[in-house]
DNA sequence: TTGAAAGCGCTAACAT
DNA sequence: ATGTTAGCGCTTTCAA
């Protein structure tokens, strides 16, 4: 059961060459050989080894996706449409992902330079400029989901006016003392999301109020976690005044957030963010992001772009809609 | 941006087997080439081919997790316990999924014959003996979690116990019309789960009534998902008299169901099955399955037996726990 | 239609 | 301590 080419070329009489030939759907066989090594195989058990074919082939036909981290709720839907779009192809999907222990780029600059795959999908992966310069270097296929770079092909959505929008909806309704549920400092969308929750009290000639900012202290997936969202309600419960509505970060730091105020009797309004799958179960408004469309896009673009040398960047924003259920009112 | 090892030979002036020989930390390289190498390594971005490395050392160096659909919170948890297990490592974890187009089995054939990994961890595949036996002769590495073999490494949990525990749960408090709310009739966990539910009641002395065993009409991820809950929880509240409580077979229907309860004002005492992080914040009671443990154990036992050539086989089988929260009562 | 043979980019003896 | 060379299992010319 663990048998090379030249097995079943011996089995079947025939050359390494014809073999190959079988298995990369070359006419130029007659039916009868490829009938015979067909069978051979198939009764040897026999599949061409990946890694010699990439070596000698200098193509994989896989795409590797690069996640920070597997557990989120946002990643499972962006890998859904990259799944999607794979699956219509005879392209492997590979899955890696960084870990928190090394810096990013330092990694991707490993795992590039390995040539795994034929093309690379970077998922929520956040770098500077100039460390994207050196990531593109390496001249692989690739795009950015969820974060932007000129000179990349990307697929974002922008994270100020989902901010903005769910602030301004509580302004329209009245509510002054607008908290906002954070995730952690150095996180990009989140520092982008929390200016335009400021822009857009500013806009409305407020003041912001510092101490309406709040984060929790569990800080695994950047603070877009449960525990996050809880803590950081009870934070802001122990102020008085309370505040009059909060927006979140993510969904669920909502749920914890809103697990924080049940424990209180309380249900101030509230709206989270991604809209997550189950949050229409559960009731939640939150600000949605196109996750599944990224991934399946995202994904028909880089396969489009393999093997061409000069394919022309595609670069393309999203806004978030704000979806409405019954947290983000009063009486909820 | 792309060059070979050649490349690095000749331009820090050495053979390649030196250049290899840094970048596999062999002893018998000087000081002062193993530094001049690594510097040039660096300035040109070199990293070692991993296809080329793997066919020339017959050993690759990744580990591939096998699961059918990345779009489920219960392999979340065992995927972290996976990759916590393997970044202690110098492995590489790729992970690969099974379309639900095409017979999983004939999936696994060409995937083992590819030879992409040095192991494989298959996720909640689950094939009959026959099956698992075919794929064991392609001797390669591996183990199975929430399936079992025999012949094979495996690390399960009884789902039969499982559903046992939350019935006799509501038995004992006294009620006797209890839903099931089931999965797709094809899914071997929802079988067995099924099983122990009418095996409970029966040992009680009741007889099992099947209009209270019900599924949505939702199923993707064999049913396991919101909207099947949901669908589900509406069949049960049509008949009269409503059950008296309900049981689920993850807590993601349960929270579908929840939502279904909600609509018509009702809160019958429901439980769960996973524990899915959540499922604390939303007061869930549950059956907590140890998702992330398998992940880890199982992990260490293939990144032990890899290389070894007759490693005993381990087995191991968890009950789940049933955890109280407030789903559970009457009054919830 | 088939086969022989030269790579693909590495590793690992075997020499020196 | 370093270099030479024969593979690893394929694909792909080039000849026949």
């Amino acid at each position: 059961m663990s048998n090379t080419i030249y097995d079943i070329a011996r089995q079947a009489g025939v050359s390494i060459a014809t073999v190959s030939r079988v298995f990369n759907e070359s006419p130029n066989v007659s039916s009868k050989t490829r009938k015979k090594v067909q069978n051979v195989a198939k009764e040897m058990g026999y599949q061409p080894q990946g890694m010699a074919q990439g070596l000698a082939r200098r193509k994989k036909n896989v795409i590797m996706a690069v996640v920070p981290l597997l557990s989120n709720y946002f990643f499972l839907q962006v890998l859904n449409g990259i799944q999607d779009a794979i699956s219509e192809t005879n392209f492997e999907l590979h899955i890696y992902n960084v870990k928190s222990s090394e810096k990013p780029v330092d990694q991707l600059k490993r795992l590039l330079g390995r040539r795994w795959a034929d093309g690379y999908l970077f998922v929520s992966i956040h770098l500077s400029d100039s460390e994207w310069k050196m990531i593109s270097q390496f001249d692989q296929q690739m795009v950015l989901i969820d974060d932007a770079y000129s000179a990349c092909n990307y697929f974002q959505v922008n994270n100020k006016q989902g901010a903005r929008k769910a602030t301004r909806y509580f302004l329209e309704h009245g509510f002054k003392r607008i908290a906002l549920i954070t995730a952690k400092e150095e996180s990009i969308p989140a520092a982008k999301r929390r200016q335009g929750y400021i822009q857009t009290l500013t806009d409305w000639g407020l003041t912001p109020d510092e101490s309406l900012i709040v984060s929790g202290d569990t800080q695994y997936r950047d603070g877009f976690n449960e525990e996050n969202g809880y803590e950081a309600m009870q934070k802001l419960l122990e102020q008085t005044p309370n505040p009059e509505a909060v927006v979140c970060m993510s969904d669920i730091q909502a749920i914890g957030a809103i697990s924080a105020m049940k424990e209180q009797n309380l249900s101030l309004p509230i709206i989270g963010y991604d809209d997550i799958q189950l949050a229409k179960y559960i009731g939640l408004s939150t600000m949605r992001q196109p996750m599944y469309k990224m991934g399946k896009e995202g994904t028909n673009v880089l396969l489009d772009q393999i093997g061409k040398d000069q394919p022309k960047v595609v670069q393309k924003e999203y806004i978030p809609d704000l979806i409405l259920r019954s947290t983000s009112s009063q009486q909820n």
